[in-house]
DNA sequence: ATTTACAAAGAG
DNA sequence: CATCGCTCTTTGTAAAT
């Protein structure tokens, strides 16, 4: 059993895994299904009612895809009456931009034109087509093909202001679009002779292989395009070759958009370079603004404005791009950090795609190997790839944290998450800021606001699926992306694939067997990115009240002000945006609209795939509306609350409840067995009630991030507690950079540790997975705000040693940062500074060493003992929590303060970067993934108490050899630096001049002083002399107090603040021995 | 009565 | 070979204050 051997258990696991997969993707977790089966262990062990349950598991599962297929039992009808999507040429003909589609899309489009148009050579009959197929597509095409799908049907002539084609764009476009189209038609045959080939699965074996092909495609199409252009003089339009030498990156979201800037680009010869790969090939990138991972990335490339491309054009000459260099990059010249990028890089023997952990293991195109040869180049890199296909499988390794999350589609959900929140939350501020006088109150009652829910269909199927070579037939084929493993997740697959009850989530192996010709797309993190970029850029362009990014392919947008320029058409308006979204993307969304967040959701559900959906605003409807929708369907009614449900009404599990149902339980009723808030939510929600506002100005800090974290529970397999420490060194250098990305510090530290439960097998079923866990968890307050990495690592190492783990049993590690601050926002967690004048702080890293050091009766005191009983008992029951037991103190000193080096930058771009960092400005106009400013940017919206001047500097900690020197070695005498204890003002004078050394040192203390320090301390405490021990530390104490704005401040405040807290215990102690 | 620590659930 | 099971918010609960 402990072996793995597949107990009953274990085995039952196995089957409620797959069947959690299938029937909930996404609602049900590891942790949920880790409660569920401890529930079910917990049952069956006092019942003795094991089949029963089983049953009823596989029951509720079987029941949970039929009804999915009931559900894709509508949308085949009517897939086989009109197809719900309008053909790829029609949508793309009446798209007012090109530049927006991929070039499979392209070539596509272009073709079909070409197509219909064989015959007619003329570019004018071209343009009429054109522009009625145009035409079609506000009026007839929208009834013909989307009625299909509408509910309630409308007058299909709605208009939404700032969405139709410009008929100047449309004029200049026309004449391009026929002569790329032949251009292209011949394009197609050689790239796919020569580039293609077809596999099996993938169109490509590696990611790497599609992307350089990829890119080198589109040049190549940009360039011959380009320079057909350039001959061609007609239509009175001239495009002077600006741009001619500059291969132009485009980074996240512009003003003027990417769509636009791109075919300013072309036009004016420019190359476009679609995505950075490893080979130094983009000039210029054009940004608004960047983050500072970014801003290192980029370094060696001209980073301008939009503007320079705007400009330039303008002046019909290339103008000089460092007059719009981005000014964040300000002084630190950009040569300069690419010399010291290059030379990290040399040193490490790194290669670029590690270095900037691109989404298919691709770097920049920083071009480190100009001088090597190309064999020894390709030596090299053979080399380098062996390990660095290790260094994914093995946590150990210092790579395998980036290319872990450079493939996890988690981690760059949940990112991209954040970077919308806080770009839209900076927007926000940003227009709060221009309006604070003019205020523009908008008169809208709750009443008749619209709130529309839009999300993209089966996004990233779509996505890599439009990319995929040769062409997929979306409609007919199933496919889904996935990693390929039979135990790799689904992330996404299509309605096709849907039919055959494949879910996203589930794993592959069982999405094989329902659907054995289903079609395997690789992850293309880019290119979500990039749609996801032109679907908000399309949704900020209409006149909406306020938006709220849900995630990367769906937005909460309120558009009562559109419906109510239309005249309370708000199925045109929907059906419009779709359209808009639908050309722009090359993808379709779905569209749900009501008068709440909550109806809106329910509409969306109702929507998809492919249509739009309008809950009316008379109450009775709106109850009609929902008297039949499924409660598992109410947002945030998961598995767990629909399991309470269940037994609340005394059903069987495998039926399903209606809202109308849920409406006629009592209110009091679904408070005492919900909890207050999710009862009175479920009330009200059976009703239709949701208050829950999308606007981020009404309040700001709501949406401020209140906590930032890691999780890894993949690829965690430890054989040492070294080996582990060693991984938390780099969590907390991670962290400490994400913090920096934010600009924001913390004062609170929580592990969280994912421990093989018992139960399970050693290897659980998926490769390198987690399997069943326990889970435990402890925070810590740092009684300062701060992300350095030193003290993130110190404290972690801290929490680990308390949870007392196996680390052979350890599956997954997770560390959050949670009480945040805004940057320069007050340095010190004042509540928490407070509690240390009356009592010792709670758990820091010295008490483990006093711990340790101390006879074992002390543990049982509980002042003494940090950890609470709850904890404790509850960390015993689970897994042998014996503190007495821990290892010996000895290590202590050499371990226990691992000061490493501050990160893996050099010391000197850190501090370029932090200085960038305090130079940004309010009014920078943020962009995705460019901004990372989610503090700092808003401050001014922060109460009073937590807006403080930023001028405190954040300090370095750097090995450095400092005046100390060897400590001696005295068993019956306390001795410090060759001085006896008894010459105490001897010391402390040494004691404040080494600290006044390190202040102001931008290293911070040396690791070897600060051990030999403490060895001192602890040597006094021993000798219980508290006495001089308190009297060191009051002094040097009140010394720093005077050195609030030396850079080395906020770790001697830390370190002096885990002194402080000794004496007490101490005392403590002291009086214990005398009695 | 609040505040705090921890755990669970739900989302994409 | 595989595979990349993240990360944040809200809520419930029990215990401490
Ligand atoms: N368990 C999950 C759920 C979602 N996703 C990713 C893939 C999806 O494409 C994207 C968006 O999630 P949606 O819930 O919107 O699902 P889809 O867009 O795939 O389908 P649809 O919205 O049409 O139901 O998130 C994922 O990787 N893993």
């Amino acid at each position: 059993m402990e072996d793995g051997e597949p107990t009953p258990e274990s085995e039952k696991f196995k089957n409620f895994t797959e069947s959690a997969h299938e029937s909930s993707w996404g609602s049900l977790h590891d942790s949920e299904l880790n409660i569920a089966l401890r529930q079910q262990f917990s049952k069956n062990n006092s019942k003795k009612d094991t089949s029963n349950i089983e049953i009823a598991t596989d029951v509720d599962t079987d029941e949970d895809i039929l009804h999915y297929s009931n559900n894709n039992g509508r949308n085949a009808v009517a897939t086989d009456i009109k197809p719900p999507t309008l053909p790829n040429y029609a949508k793309e003909s009446v798209s007012d931009d090109w530049g927006s589609m991929n070039d499979s899309q392209f070539i596509s489009f272009v073709n079909k034109i070409s197509q219909t148009q064989r015959d007619s050579k003329s570019t004018a009959s071209v343009k009429k087509t054109l522009l009625s197929s145009d035409k079609a597509n506000n009026t007839a095409e929208s009834s013909v093909f989307l009625d299909e799908d509408f509910q309630i049907s409308s007058t299909p002539k709605c208009k939404v202001s700032n969405i139709s084609s410009s008929p100047i764009l449309l004029a200049q476009k026309l004449p391009q679009l026929r002569e790329k189209g032949t251009e292209v038609e011949y394009q197609e045959d050689v790239m796919t002779k020569q580039d293609y080939e077809d596999s099996n699965r993938y169109a490509f074996e590696d990611h790497e292989g599609y992307f350089k092909v990829k890119n080198t495609k589109q040049r190549k199409q940009d360039q011959e395009y380009s320079e057909f252009l350039k001959g061609k003089k007609e239509d009175g339009q001239t495009f002077p070759p600006l741009f001619s030498n500059c291969a132009i990156h485009i980074n996240g979201r512009t003003d003027p958009d990417i769509l636009q800037l791109r075919k300013m680009i072309l036009l004016h010869g420019g190359t476009n370079v679609p995505y950075l790969s490893s080979k130094g090939i983009a000039t210029h990138i054009v940004a608004e603004s960047l983050p500072p991972r970014k801003r290192i990335q980029f370094s060696n490339c001209k980073v301008v404005s939009p503007k320079w491309i705007v400009e330039s054009i303008a002046a019909k000459k290339l103008l000089n791009w460092a007059q719009y260099r981005l000014e964040q990059l300000g002084e630190y010249g950009q040569q300069e950090i690419n010399f010291l990028k290059v030379n990290t890089l040399m040193e490490n023997n790194d290669v670029s795609e590690v270095q900037t952990g691109n989404i298919a293991d691709h770097g920049t195109d920083m071009e480190v190997n100009d001088s090597l040869s190309e064999d020894k180049r390709a030596e090299k890199e053979d080399i380098l790839s062996q390990e660095l296909s290790r260094a994914g499988v093995d946590a150990r390794d210092s790579n395998f944290l980036r290319i872990f999350f450079s493939k996890s589609r988690l981690h760059h959900l949940s990112t991209w998450k954040a970077d919308l929140r806080s770009e839209f939350l900076n927007k926000a501020a940003a227009l709060l800021k221009e309006r604070q006088f003019d205020a523009p109150k908008n008169n809208i009652v709750p009443e008749n606001r619209v709130i529309l829910h839009v999300d993209f269909d089966c996004f990233f199927a779509r996505v890599s699926a439009n990319l995929h070579q040769p062409m997929i037939d979306f409609d007919n084929t199933p496919c889904c992306v996935t990693h390929g493993g039979a135990s790799a997740d689904v992330s996404s697959c299509n309605y096709v694939a849907r039919q055959f009850g494949v879910k996203n989530g589930m794993w592959f192996s069982k999405a094989q067997k329902l659907c054995p010709n289903i079609v395997c797309l690789p992850y293309q993190f880019d290119d979500y990115e990039r749609v996801s970029n032109i679907f908000y850029a399309k949704l900020l362009a209409l006149n909406i009240d306020s938006i709220l990014p849900v995630s990367v392919d769906e937005a909460l947008v309120d558009i009562s002000s559109l419906c109510m320029e239309s005249g309370g058409d708000t199925m045109g308006v929907l059906k419009n945006i779709k359209c808009e979204l639908d050309t722009a993307t090359g993808c379709t969304v779905s569209c749900g609209s009501g008068k709440n967040v909550l109806l809106a959701k329910l509409a969306l559900r109702k929507a998809k795939p492919n249509g739009v959906y309008v809950v009316p605003s008379d109450e009775n409807q709106i109850l009609r509306f929902l008297d039949d929708i499924d409660v598992r369907k109410l947002p945030g009614f998961g598995d767990r609350l629909f399991e309470k449900l269940l037994s609340l009404m005394g059903k069987g599990t495998n039926t399903t409840v209606t809202i109308s149902s849920l409406r006629c339980i009592e209110k009091e009723k679904l408070i005492s067995s919900f909890g207050i808030k999710t009862g009175e939510k479920l009330y009200l929600f059976s009703r239709g009630v949701d208050d829950t506002s999308i606007d981020l100005l009404s309040d700001p800090e709501k949406y401020l991030r209140k906590s930032l974290g890691i999780d890894v529970n993949w690829g965690i397999r430890f054989s040492s507690n070294a080996e582990v420490e060693d991984f938390l060194n780099r969590l907390a250098a991670e962290l400490s950079k994400r913090l920096v990305d934010c600009c924001m510090t913390g004062s609170m530290l929580t592990l969280k540790l994912s421990i093989r439960h018992p139960d399970a097998p050693i290897e659980p079923p998926k490769y390198l997975g987690m399997g069943y866990c326990t889970f435990v968890s402890k925070s810590s307050r740092l009684g300062i705000s701060t992300r350095t990495t030193g003290i993130l690592s110190s404290e972690m190492k801290y929490l680990w040693r308390f949870l007392n783990v196996d680390p052979k049993e350890l599956r997954g590690v997770g560390v959050s940062m949670n009480k945040l601050i805004p940057e320069g926002n007050g340095k010190i967690d004042t509540n928490n500074q407070m509690k240390l004048q009356f009592k010792p702080a709670a758990a820091t890293s010295l008490h483990t060493a006093i711990q340790k050091e101390l006879p074992e009766e002390v543990f049982e005191d509980p002042p003494a003992l940090e950890p609470p009983a709850g904890i404790g008992h509850k960390i015993q029951t689970h897994q042998n929590f014996s503190p007495s037991k821990r290892t010996r103190g000895d290590d202590f000193l050499s371990e226990e303060i691992d000061w490493e080096v501050f990160d893996n930058l050099p010391a000197s771009l850190q501090e370029e970067i932090k200085r960038e960092l305090r130079k940004r400005k309010l009014q920078s106009s943020p962009i995705r993934k460019k901004v990372a400013s989610t503090g700092k940017d808003i401050a001014f919206m922060l109460s009073p108490s937590k807006r403080t001047p930023n001028n405190i500097q954040q300090h370095d900690i750097y090995n450095l050899i400092t005046p100390e020197k060897v400590n001696t070695k005295d068993e019956n005498q306390i001795i410090f630096q060759g001085i006896n204890v008894s010459e105490e003002p001897k010391i402390l004078k040494k004691l404040l001049f080494w600290m006044d050394f390190t202040l102001e040192e931008k290293t911070g203390i040396e690791k070897k002083d600060l051990e030999l320090f403490k060895d001192f301390m602890l040597k006094l405490l021993s000798r219980n002399d508290v006495i001089r021990y308190t009297r060191i530390v009051s002094a040097m104490s009140t010394y720093l107090h005077l050195k609030k704005d030396m850079r080395g401040y906020e770790e001697w405040f830390y370190q002096l603040k885990q002194l402080k807290a000794l004496p007490d215990e101490q005392s403590f102690t002291a009086f214990e021995f005398r009695f």
